[in-house]
DNA sequence: CGATGAATTGACCGATGTCAAGTGGCGTGG
DNA sequence: CCACGCCACTTGACATCGGTCAATTCATCG
Protein backbone atom coordinates (compact mmCIF):
# COMPACT_ATOMS: atom_id res chain seq x y z
CA UNK A 1 0.00 0.00 0.00
CA UNK A 2 2.55 1.97 0.96
CA UNK A 3 4.80 1.04 -1.58
CA UNK A 4 2.44 1.74 -4.40
CA UNK A 5 1.49 5.23 -3.08
CA UNK A 6 5.16 5.87 -3.62
CA UNK A 7 5.34 4.31 -6.90
CA UNK A 8 2.29 6.97 -7.72
CA UNK A 9 4.51 9.95 -6.53
CA UNK A 10 7.80 8.66 -7.87
CA UNK A 11 6.31 8.41 -11.71
CA UNK A 12 4.47 11.00 -11.45
CA UNK A 13 5.93 14.08 -13.53
CA UNK A 14 5.40 17.15 -10.71
CA UNK A 15 8.00 15.06 -8.72
CA UNK A 16 10.39 13.63 -11.47
CA UNK A 17 14.21 13.91 -10.52
CA UNK A 18 14.15 14.59 -7.23
CA UNK A 19 15.74 11.98 -4.78
CA UNK A 20 14.37 9.24 -2.92
CA UNK A 21 14.80 10.50 -0.07
CA UNK A 22 12.85 13.62 -0.69
CA UNK A 23 10.24 11.73 -2.63
CA UNK A 24 9.65 9.56 0.84
CA UNK A 25 8.96 13.03 2.69
CA UNK A 26 6.81 14.05 -0.15
CA UNK A 27 4.57 11.26 0.46
CA UNK A 28 4.69 11.25 4.27
CA UNK A 29 3.32 14.72 3.46
CA UNK A 30 -0.46 12.92 1.86
CA UNK A 31 -3.74 12.51 3.33
CA UNK A 32 -5.18 9.34 1.60
CA UNK A 33 -9.06 10.01 0.35
CA UNK A 34 -11.70 8.60 -0.84
CA UNK A 35 -14.43 9.27 -2.82
CA UNK A 36 -17.53 7.04 -3.80
CA UNK A 37 -18.99 6.79 -7.30
CA UNK A 38 -20.50 10.11 -8.43
CA UNK A 39 -19.22 11.96 -5.75
CA UNK A 40 -17.33 15.21 -6.27
CA UNK A 41 -13.77 15.24 -5.40
CA UNK A 42 -13.82 18.81 -6.26
CA UNK A 43 -16.18 21.45 -7.28
CA UNK A 44 -16.44 24.33 -9.84
CA UNK A 45 -15.44 27.77 -7.81
CA UNK A 46 -14.16 25.99 -4.73
CA UNK A 47 -10.96 27.93 -3.86
CA UNK A 48 -7.78 26.35 -4.77
CA UNK A 49 -6.24 24.52 -1.78
CA UNK A 50 -5.13 21.12 -2.79
CA UNK A 51 -3.29 18.73 -5.10
CA UNK A 52 -3.98 15.77 -6.00
CA UNK A 53 -2.89 12.45 -7.29
CA UNK A 54 -5.26 9.90 -8.05
CA UNK A 55 -4.21 6.23 -6.85
CA UNK A 56 -7.05 4.52 -7.74
CA UNK A 57 -10.74 4.77 -10.21
CA UNK A 58 -11.50 7.36 -12.82
CA UNK A 59 -12.43 10.72 -12.51
CA UNK A 60 -14.54 12.69 -15.37
CA UNK A 61 -13.82 16.35 -15.24
CA UNK A 62 -16.71 18.53 -16.31
CA UNK A 63 -17.46 22.60 -16.64
CA UNK A 64 -20.93 23.51 -16.08
CA UNK A 65 -22.21 26.53 -17.70
CA UNK A 66 -24.44 29.07 -16.75
CA UNK A 67 -27.49 27.44 -19.28
CA UNK A 68 -27.61 24.54 -17.07
CA UNK A 69 -25.23 21.97 -19.93
CA UNK A 70 -21.75 21.25 -19.36
CA UNK A 71 -18.67 20.40 -20.99
CA UNK A 72 -16.32 17.18 -20.10
CA UNK A 73 -13.47 18.12 -20.48
CA UNK A 74 -10.67 14.81 -19.79
CA UNK A 75 -10.69 11.99 -17.99
CA UNK A 76 -8.26 11.13 -15.00
CA UNK A 77 -6.37 7.54 -14.76
CA UNK A 78 -4.89 6.80 -11.79
CA UNK A 79 -1.37 7.87 -11.67
CA UNK A 80 -2.51 11.12 -12.59
CA UNK A 81 -2.09 14.35 -11.02
CA UNK A 82 -4.97 17.21 -10.31
CA UNK A 83 -4.88 21.02 -9.17
CA UNK A 84 -1.51 22.12 -9.47
CA UNK A 85 -2.71 25.51 -9.27
CA UNK A 86 -3.20 24.62 -5.53
CA UNK A 87 0.28 26.02 -4.98
CA UNK A 88 -0.96 29.79 -6.29
CA UNK A 89 -3.04 31.21 -3.79
CA UNK A 90 -6.27 33.05 -4.54
CA UNK A 91 -7.88 31.36 -7.36
CA UNK A 92 -10.31 28.95 -7.52
CA UNK A 93 -10.73 25.79 -9.73
CA UNK A 94 -12.34 26.47 -12.88
CA UNK A 95 -13.77 22.96 -12.83
CA UNK A 96 -15.77 19.90 -10.91
CA UNK A 97 -13.78 16.65 -10.55
CA UNK A 98 -16.37 13.63 -10.43
CA UNK A 99 -15.74 10.07 -9.74
CA UNK A 100 -17.04 7.14 -11.56
CA UNK A 101 -16.22 4.68 -9.87
CA UNK A 102 -14.53 3.79 -6.47
CA UNK A 103 -11.89 6.16 -6.40
CA UNK A 104 -9.01 6.96 -4.31
CA UNK A 105 -6.81 10.11 -4.15
CA UNK A 106 -3.71 11.38 -2.32
CA UNK A 107 -4.10 14.89 -1.65
CA UNK A 108 -1.21 17.60 -0.47
CA UNK A 109 -1.91 20.87 0.75
CA UNK A 110 -1.30 23.66 -1.59
CA UNK A 111 0.57 25.63 0.71
CA UNK A 112 2.87 22.45 1.45
CA UNK A 113 3.52 22.23 -1.82
CA UNK A 114 4.63 25.82 -2.31
CA UNK A 115 6.76 25.60 0.33
CA UNK A 116 8.77 22.46 -1.41
CA UNK A 117 8.68 24.04 -5.00
CA UNK A 118 10.86 27.14 -3.17
CA UNK A 119 13.49 24.79 -1.77
CA UNK A 120 13.21 22.78 -5.04
CA UNK A 121 13.07 24.55 -8.25
CA UNK A 122 12.83 21.12 -9.97
CA UNK A 123 9.12 21.03 -9.02
CA UNK A 124 8.00 24.41 -10.33
CA UNK A 125 9.91 23.29 -13.69
CA UNK A 126 7.86 20.03 -13.60
CA UNK A 127 4.74 21.79 -13.02
CA UNK A 128 5.07 24.68 -15.74
CA UNK A 129 5.83 21.68 -17.98
CA UNK A 130 2.74 19.68 -16.99
CA UNK A 131 0.73 22.92 -17.39
CA UNK A 132 2.69 23.69 -20.74
CA UNK A 133 1.61 20.27 -22.00
CA UNK A 134 -1.61 20.69 -20.74
CA UNK A 135 -2.01 24.05 -22.68
CA UNK A 136 -1.00 22.89 -26.04
CA UNK A 137 -3.51 19.91 -25.77
CA UNK A 138 -6.38 21.79 -24.87
CA UNK A 139 -5.21 24.60 -27.45
CA UNK A 140 -5.11 22.12 -30.49
CA UNK A 141 -8.38 20.75 -29.21
CA UNK A 142 -9.91 24.23 -29.21
CA UNK A 143 -8.88 24.62 -33.21
CA UNK A 144 -10.33 21.32 -33.85
CA UNK A 145 -13.51 21.83 -32.15
CA UNK A 146 -13.95 25.30 -34.49
CA UNK A 147 -12.53 23.35 -37.55
CA UNK A 148 -14.14 19.81 -37.89
CA UNK A 149 -17.26 18.42 -38.01
CA UNK A 150 -18.67 16.44 -35.64
CA UNK A 151 -17.92 13.07 -37.11
CA UNK A 152 -14.40 14.01 -37.31
CA UNK A 153 -14.55 15.15 -33.67
CA UNK A 154 -16.19 11.69 -32.58
CA UNK A 155 -13.09 10.18 -34.03
CA UNK A 156 -10.68 12.55 -32.81
CA UNK A 157 -12.15 12.20 -29.26
CA UNK A 158 -12.22 7.98 -29.18
CA UNK A 159 -8.58 8.18 -30.94
CA UNK A 160 -7.20 10.13 -27.66
CA UNK A 161 -9.66 7.83 -25.29
CA UNK A 162 -8.17 4.39 -26.66
CA UNK A 163 -4.88 5.89 -26.15
CA UNK A 164 -5.89 6.81 -22.33
CA UNK A 165 -7.81 3.99 -21.36
CA UNK A 166 -7.25 1.79 -24.16
CA UNK A 167 -7.11 -2.09 -23.41
CA UNK A 168 -6.54 -4.79 -26.34
CA UNK A 169 -8.58 -7.70 -26.45
CA UNK A 170 -9.29 -10.71 -28.34
CA UNK A 171 -11.11 -8.90 -30.64
CA UNK A 172 -9.86 -5.30 -30.48
CA UNK A 173 -9.54 -2.02 -28.35
CA UNK A 174 -11.70 -1.72 -25.11
CA UNK A 175 -11.70 1.47 -23.20
CA UNK A 176 -11.85 0.56 -19.91
CA UNK A 177 -14.22 2.76 -18.10
CA UNK A 178 -17.52 3.32 -18.64
CA UNK A 179 -18.55 6.12 -20.79
CA UNK A 180 -22.22 7.12 -22.05
CA UNK A 181 -23.05 8.73 -25.58
CA UNK A 182 -23.86 11.50 -23.54
CA UNK A 183 -20.70 11.71 -22.07
CA UNK A 184 -19.08 11.35 -25.60
CA UNK A 185 -21.30 13.84 -26.79
CA UNK A 186 -20.96 16.22 -24.30
CA UNK A 187 -16.63 16.13 -25.20
CA UNK A 188 -16.98 17.40 -28.89
CA UNK A 189 -20.48 19.51 -28.13
CA UNK A 190 -22.84 17.63 -29.46
CA UNK A 191 -25.75 15.68 -28.22
CA UNK A 192 -26.58 12.13 -27.61
CA UNK A 193 -28.44 11.44 -30.36
CA UNK A 194 -25.97 12.57 -32.89
CA UNK A 195 -23.25 10.27 -31.07
CA UNK A 196 -25.96 7.44 -31.40
CA UNK A 197 -26.28 7.77 -34.80
CA UNK A 198 -22.88 7.95 -35.77
CA UNK A 199 -21.54 4.87 -33.43
CA UNK A 200 -24.59 2.90 -35.04
CA UNK A 201 -23.29 3.64 -38.61
CA UNK A 202 -19.73 2.74 -37.42
CA UNK A 203 -21.24 -0.63 -36.21
CA UNK A 204 -22.52 -0.79 -39.63
CA UNK A 205 -18.97 -0.40 -41.44
CA UNK A 206 -17.13 -2.67 -38.80
CA UNK A 207 -15.15 -0.08 -37.65
CA UNK A 208 -16.50 -0.18 -33.89
CA UNK A 209 -18.88 -1.94 -31.96
CA UNK A 210 -21.11 0.11 -29.52
CA UNK A 211 -22.10 -1.50 -26.56
CA UNK A 212 -23.54 -0.57 -22.95
CA UNK A 213 -21.74 2.13 -21.75
CA UNK A 214 -18.18 0.58 -23.02
CA UNK A 215 -17.30 1.13 -26.78
CA UNK A 216 -14.65 -1.47 -28.63
CA UNK A 217 -12.63 -0.44 -30.94
CA UNK A 218 -12.14 -2.92 -34.09
CA UNK A 219 -10.25 -1.07 -36.46
CA UNK A 220 -8.45 1.83 -35.17
CA UNK A 221 -6.67 2.64 -38.53
CA UNK A 222 -9.72 3.75 -39.86
CA UNK A 223 -10.74 5.30 -36.98
CA UNK A 224 -7.76 7.29 -37.22
CA UNK A 225 -8.22 8.24 -40.85
CA UNK A 226 -11.97 9.62 -39.53
CA UNK A 227 -10.16 11.62 -37.10
CA UNK A 228 -7.42 12.79 -39.32
CA UNK A 229 -8.62 12.83 -42.78
CA UNK A 230 -5.12 14.64 -44.26
CA UNK A 231 -3.34 11.59 -43.71
CA UNK B 1 13.37 54.29 -24.37
CA UNK B 2 15.27 52.71 -21.68
CA UNK B 3 12.71 54.14 -19.41
CA UNK B 4 9.90 52.86 -21.22
CA UNK B 5 11.60 49.27 -21.48
CA UNK B 6 12.31 49.44 -18.01
CA UNK B 7 8.39 50.51 -17.57
CA UNK B 8 7.07 47.14 -19.12
CA UNK B 9 9.45 44.74 -17.49
CA UNK B 10 8.23 46.05 -13.93
CA UNK B 11 4.70 46.10 -14.41
CA UNK B 12 4.61 42.74 -16.38
CA UNK B 13 2.85 39.60 -14.20
CA UNK B 14 5.70 37.22 -14.89
CA UNK B 15 8.28 39.84 -12.77
CA UNK B 16 6.22 41.12 -10.15
CA UNK B 17 6.79 41.38 -6.63
CA UNK B 18 10.83 41.72 -7.56
CA UNK B 19 13.67 44.32 -6.86
CA UNK B 20 14.08 47.29 -8.54
CA UNK B 21 17.64 46.46 -8.97
CA UNK B 22 16.74 43.03 -10.45
CA UNK B 23 14.18 44.51 -12.69
CA UNK B 24 17.03 46.57 -14.28
CA UNK B 25 19.34 43.41 -14.42
CA UNK B 26 16.72 42.04 -16.58
CA UNK B 27 16.15 44.33 -18.71
CA UNK B 28 19.96 44.74 -19.72
CA UNK B 29 19.95 41.65 -20.54
CA UNK B 30 17.17 41.91 -23.87
CA UNK B 31 17.60 42.23 -27.06
CA UNK B 32 15.17 44.61 -28.68
CA UNK B 33 13.78 43.11 -31.93
CA UNK B 34 11.58 45.29 -34.67
CA UNK B 35 8.94 42.96 -37.07
CA UNK B 36 7.32 44.47 -39.95
CA UNK B 37 3.90 44.22 -40.94
CA UNK B 38 2.22 41.41 -41.33
CA UNK B 39 5.91 39.31 -40.69
CA UNK B 40 5.87 36.52 -38.29
CA UNK B 41 7.98 36.69 -35.13
CA UNK B 42 7.74 32.87 -34.64
CA UNK B 43 6.47 30.58 -36.39
CA UNK B 44 4.26 27.61 -35.44
CA UNK B 45 6.67 24.31 -35.01
CA UNK B 46 9.53 26.12 -34.25
CA UNK B 47 11.54 24.83 -31.05
CA UNK B 48 10.84 27.58 -27.60
CA UNK B 49 13.89 29.23 -27.11
CA UNK B 50 13.46 33.02 -26.32
CA UNK B 51 10.51 34.90 -24.24
CA UNK B 52 9.06 38.12 -25.19
CA UNK B 53 7.64 41.04 -23.96
CA UNK B 54 5.94 43.11 -26.88
CA UNK B 55 6.88 46.80 -26.54
CA UNK B 56 4.70 48.41 -29.38
CA UNK B 57 2.24 47.10 -32.25
CA UNK B 58 -0.14 44.08 -31.90
CA UNK B 59 0.32 40.52 -32.61
CA UNK B 60 -1.93 38.05 -33.61
CA UNK B 61 -1.34 34.37 -32.19
CA UNK B 62 -2.90 32.07 -34.98
CA UNK B 63 -3.15 28.44 -35.03
CA UNK B 64 -2.80 26.60 -38.33
CA UNK B 65 -4.70 23.83 -38.80
CA UNK B 66 -3.09 20.84 -40.76
CA UNK B 67 -5.99 21.15 -43.59
CA UNK B 68 -5.02 24.93 -44.37
CA UNK B 69 -7.58 27.04 -41.96
CA UNK B 70 -6.39 28.86 -39.26
CA UNK B 71 -7.92 29.51 -35.67
CA UNK B 72 -7.28 32.82 -34.26
CA UNK B 73 -6.36 32.46 -30.56
CA UNK B 74 -5.75 35.65 -29.51
CA UNK B 75 -4.44 39.41 -30.26
CA UNK B 76 -1.04 40.57 -28.12
CA UNK B 77 -1.31 44.25 -26.64
CA UNK B 78 2.08 46.57 -26.15
CA UNK B 79 2.92 45.00 -22.59
CA UNK B 80 2.07 42.09 -22.60
CA UNK B 81 4.35 38.37 -22.55
CA UNK B 82 4.61 35.51 -24.50
CA UNK B 83 6.57 32.52 -24.96
CA UNK B 84 6.79 31.77 -21.25
CA UNK B 85 7.44 28.03 -22.32
CA UNK B 86 10.93 28.66 -23.63
CA UNK B 87 11.79 28.31 -19.93
CA UNK B 88 11.80 25.01 -20.68
CA UNK B 89 13.96 22.54 -23.10
CA UNK B 90 12.54 20.23 -25.88
CA UNK B 91 9.41 22.39 -26.17
CA UNK B 92 8.35 23.91 -29.71
CA UNK B 93 5.73 26.70 -29.96
CA UNK B 94 2.16 25.64 -30.26
CA UNK B 95 1.21 28.87 -32.37
CA UNK B 96 2.17 31.30 -34.32
CA UNK B 97 2.95 35.19 -34.09
CA UNK B 98 2.40 37.32 -36.53
CA UNK B 99 2.49 41.26 -36.41
CA UNK B 100 -0.44 43.12 -37.91
CA UNK B 101 1.23 46.69 -38.00
CA UNK B 102 5.01 47.14 -37.29
CA UNK B 103 5.99 45.91 -33.84
CA UNK B 104 8.67 46.22 -31.46
CA UNK B 105 9.64 43.32 -29.08
CA UNK B 106 11.98 42.96 -26.49
CA UNK B 107 13.74 39.13 -25.97
CA UNK B 108 15.50 37.02 -23.61
CA UNK B 109 16.75 33.86 -24.09
CA UNK B 110 14.79 30.72 -22.25
CA UNK B 111 18.03 29.52 -20.82
CA UNK B 112 18.57 32.84 -19.33
CA UNK B 113 15.15 32.92 -17.67
CA UNK B 114 15.46 29.47 -16.54
CA UNK B 115 18.44 30.79 -14.59
CA UNK B 116 16.81 33.55 -13.01
CA UNK B 117 13.64 31.39 -12.19
CA UNK B 118 16.43 29.25 -10.09
CA UNK B 119 17.88 31.87 -8.70
CA UNK B 120 14.27 33.75 -7.92
CA UNK B 121 11.33 31.26 -7.14
CA UNK B 122 9.11 34.26 -7.42
CA UNK B 123 9.35 34.49 -11.18
CA UNK B 124 8.69 30.54 -11.47
CA UNK B 125 5.41 31.17 -9.42
CA UNK B 126 4.51 34.11 -11.50
CA UNK B 127 4.89 32.02 -14.49
CA UNK B 128 2.62 29.26 -13.47
CA UNK B 129 0.05 31.47 -11.98
CA UNK B 130 0.30 33.33 -15.92
CA UNK B 131 0.36 29.70 -17.47
CA UNK B 132 -2.79 28.99 -15.08
CA UNK B 133 -4.73 31.86 -15.78
CA UNK B 134 -4.27 31.62 -19.48
CA UNK B 135 -5.33 28.19 -19.57
CA UNK B 136 -8.53 28.72 -17.00
CA UNK B 137 -9.46 31.30 -19.91
CA UNK B 138 -9.05 28.87 -22.72
CA UNK B 139 -11.18 26.29 -20.98
CA UNK B 140 -13.64 28.52 -20.35
CA UNK B 141 -13.51 29.87 -23.96
CA UNK B 142 -13.53 26.12 -25.22
CA UNK B 143 -16.74 25.46 -23.48
CA UNK B 144 -18.38 28.58 -25.18
CA UNK B 145 -17.29 27.56 -28.81
CA UNK B 146 -18.78 23.39 -27.64
CA UNK B 147 -22.54 25.23 -26.16
CA UNK B 148 -23.21 28.34 -27.85
CA UNK B 149 -24.13 29.85 -31.26
CA UNK B 150 -22.69 31.75 -33.62
CA UNK B 151 -24.18 35.06 -32.57
CA UNK B 152 -23.50 34.76 -28.66
CA UNK B 153 -19.93 33.61 -29.62
CA UNK B 154 -19.14 36.46 -31.87
CA UNK B 155 -21.07 38.86 -29.22
CA UNK B 156 -18.31 37.06 -26.45
CA UNK B 157 -15.67 38.03 -29.13
CA UNK B 158 -16.43 41.53 -29.27
CA UNK B 159 -17.06 41.90 -25.25
CA UNK B 160 -13.26 40.58 -25.17
CA UNK B 161 -11.65 42.51 -27.96
CA UNK B 162 -13.51 45.96 -26.35
CA UNK B 163 -11.89 44.68 -23.01
CA UNK B 164 -8.40 44.43 -24.70
CA UNK B 165 -8.51 47.21 -27.36
CA UNK B 166 -11.24 48.80 -26.83
CA UNK B 167 -10.72 52.87 -26.97
CA UNK B 168 -13.65 55.09 -25.75
CA UNK B 169 -14.66 57.76 -28.65
CA UNK B 170 -17.43 60.41 -28.13
CA UNK B 171 -19.61 57.94 -30.31
CA UNK B 172 -18.70 54.70 -28.43
CA UNK B 173 -16.25 52.79 -28.01
CA UNK B 174 -13.53 52.04 -31.48
CA UNK B 175 -11.07 48.83 -31.42
CA UNK B 176 -8.08 50.10 -31.98
CA UNK B 177 -6.82 47.50 -34.05
CA UNK B 178 -7.45 46.43 -37.60
CA UNK B 179 -9.48 43.36 -37.31
CA UNK B 180 -11.23 42.05 -40.24
CA UNK B 181 -15.01 39.80 -40.89
CA UNK B 182 -12.27 37.14 -41.25
CA UNK B 183 -10.33 37.55 -38.18
CA UNK B 184 -13.56 37.60 -36.43
CA UNK B 185 -14.53 34.11 -38.33
CA UNK B 186 -11.52 32.97 -37.23
CA UNK B 187 -11.76 33.24 -33.55
CA UNK B 188 -15.17 31.56 -33.07
CA UNK B 189 -15.32 29.41 -36.42
CA UNK B 190 -17.47 30.15 -38.71
CA UNK B 191 -17.53 32.07 -42.14
CA UNK B 192 -16.50 35.44 -42.79
CA UNK B 193 -20.44 35.38 -44.39
CA UNK B 194 -22.06 34.61 -41.14
CA UNK B 195 -19.91 37.28 -39.20
CA UNK B 196 -20.75 40.15 -42.07
CA UNK B 197 -24.54 38.89 -42.14
CA UNK B 198 -25.07 39.16 -37.64
CA UNK B 199 -22.97 42.49 -37.82
CA UNK B 200 -25.29 43.77 -40.69
CA UNK B 201 -27.86 43.19 -38.25
CA UNK B 202 -26.58 44.44 -35.62
CA UNK B 203 -26.02 47.46 -36.93
CA UNK B 204 -29.79 47.62 -37.97
CA UNK B 205 -30.25 47.45 -34.14
CA UNK B 206 -27.99 50.14 -33.44
CA UNK B 207 -25.78 48.05 -31.36
CA UNK B 208 -22.77 48.48 -33.19
CA UNK B 209 -21.03 50.05 -36.28
CA UNK B 210 -19.32 47.90 -38.95
CA UNK B 211 -16.50 50.13 -40.12
CA UNK B 212 -13.99 48.87 -43.03
CA UNK B 213 -11.35 46.24 -40.95
CA UNK B 214 -12.92 47.69 -37.92
CA UNK B 215 -15.80 47.85 -35.17
CA UNK B 216 -17.52 50.75 -33.54
CA UNK B 217 -19.61 49.09 -30.48
CA UNK B 218 -22.23 51.72 -29.91
CA UNK B 219 -24.18 50.10 -27.35
CA UNK B 220 -22.12 47.57 -24.86
CA UNK B 221 -24.36 46.93 -22.72
CA UNK B 222 -26.49 45.29 -25.53
CA UNK B 223 -23.72 43.15 -26.69
CA UNK B 224 -23.11 41.72 -23.12
CA UNK B 225 -26.85 40.83 -23.11
CA UNK B 226 -26.09 38.89 -26.32
CA UNK B 227 -23.19 37.32 -25.12
CA UNK B 228 -24.20 36.26 -21.72
CA UNK B 229 -28.19 36.10 -21.95
CA UNK B 230 -28.61 34.48 -18.36
CA UNK B 231 -27.81 37.76 -16.36
C1' DC C 1 -40.40 -8.93 -12.78
C1' DG C 2 -40.93 -4.09 -12.79
C1' DA C 3 -38.57 0.31 -12.59
C1' DT C 4 -35.13 3.09 -14.21
C1' DG C 5 -31.96 5.02 -17.04
C1' DA C 6 -29.35 4.23 -21.56
C1' DA C 7 -29.67 3.84 -26.24
C1' DT C 8 -31.87 3.76 -30.91
C1' DT C 9 -34.44 5.56 -34.56
C1' DG C 10 -37.51 8.55 -37.22
C1' DA C 11 -39.55 13.00 -38.60
C1' DC C 12 -38.85 17.61 -38.88
C1' DC C 13 -36.66 22.07 -39.24
C1' DG C 14 -33.55 25.73 -38.39
C1' DA C 15 -28.95 27.59 -38.10
C1' DT C 16 -25.21 28.04 -40.67
C1' DG C 17 -22.02 26.64 -44.39
C1' DT C 18 -21.30 27.13 -49.52
C1' DC C 19 -21.11 29.50 -53.65
C1' DA C 20 -22.00 33.21 -56.86
C1' DA C 21 -22.75 37.92 -57.96
C1' DG C 22 -22.24 42.50 -56.96
C1' DT C 23 -20.59 46.82 -54.26
C1' DG C 24 -17.42 49.96 -52.50
C1' DG C 25 -13.28 51.72 -50.15
C1' DC C 26 -8.30 52.09 -50.52
C1' DG C 27 -3.84 52.09 -52.57
C1' DT C 28 -0.84 52.15 -56.47
C1' DG C 29 1.06 53.35 -60.71
C1' DG C 30 0.72 56.15 -64.49
C1' DC D 1 -4.21 63.59 -59.12
C1' DC D 2 -6.96 60.26 -61.39
C1' DA D 3 -8.13 55.66 -62.79
C1' DC D 4 -7.66 51.17 -62.32
C1' DG D 5 -7.52 47.03 -59.76
C1' DC D 6 -7.61 44.62 -55.66
C1' DC D 7 -9.35 43.26 -51.59
C1' DA D 8 -12.71 43.57 -47.97
C1' DC D 9 -17.25 43.31 -47.59
C1' DT D 10 -22.41 42.51 -48.53
C1' DT D 11 -26.26 40.02 -49.96
C1' DG D 12 -29.01 36.33 -51.93
C1' DA D 13 -30.17 31.49 -53.05
C1' DC D 14 -29.59 27.09 -51.81
C1' DA D 15 -28.00 22.80 -49.45
C1' DT D 16 -27.09 20.25 -45.44
C1' DC D 17 -25.44 19.11 -41.02
C1' DG D 18 -26.96 18.41 -36.95
C1' DG D 19 -30.25 19.88 -33.21
C1' DT D 20 -34.98 18.92 -31.20
C1' DC D 21 -38.57 16.07 -29.77
C1' DA D 22 -41.27 11.86 -29.52
C1' DA D 23 -41.80 6.96 -29.56
C1' DT D 24 -39.73 2.68 -28.74
C1' DT D 25 -36.45 -0.82 -27.34
C1' DC D 26 -32.96 -2.58 -24.42
C1' DA D 27 -29.76 -3.43 -20.16
C1' DT D 28 -29.17 -3.44 -15.59
C1' DC D 29 -30.44 -3.45 -10.88
C1' DG D 30 -33.22 -3.91 -7.11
Amino acid sequence: MYNQHLLLVRQNPIFHGLSAQLHEHILQHAHVLKVEPNGFLIRQGDPATAFYILAQGHIRLIQLTPDGSQVLLRFLNAGQEFGVIAVLSGLEYPISAQAIEHCEVLVWEGELLAQLMEQHPRIGFNALRAMAVQNQELQRRYQEMLTERVEQRLAQALVRLVRQLGQATTEGTLLDCPISREDLAEMIGTTLFTVSRILSQWEHEGVVEAKWKKVLILRQQDLERLADPAE
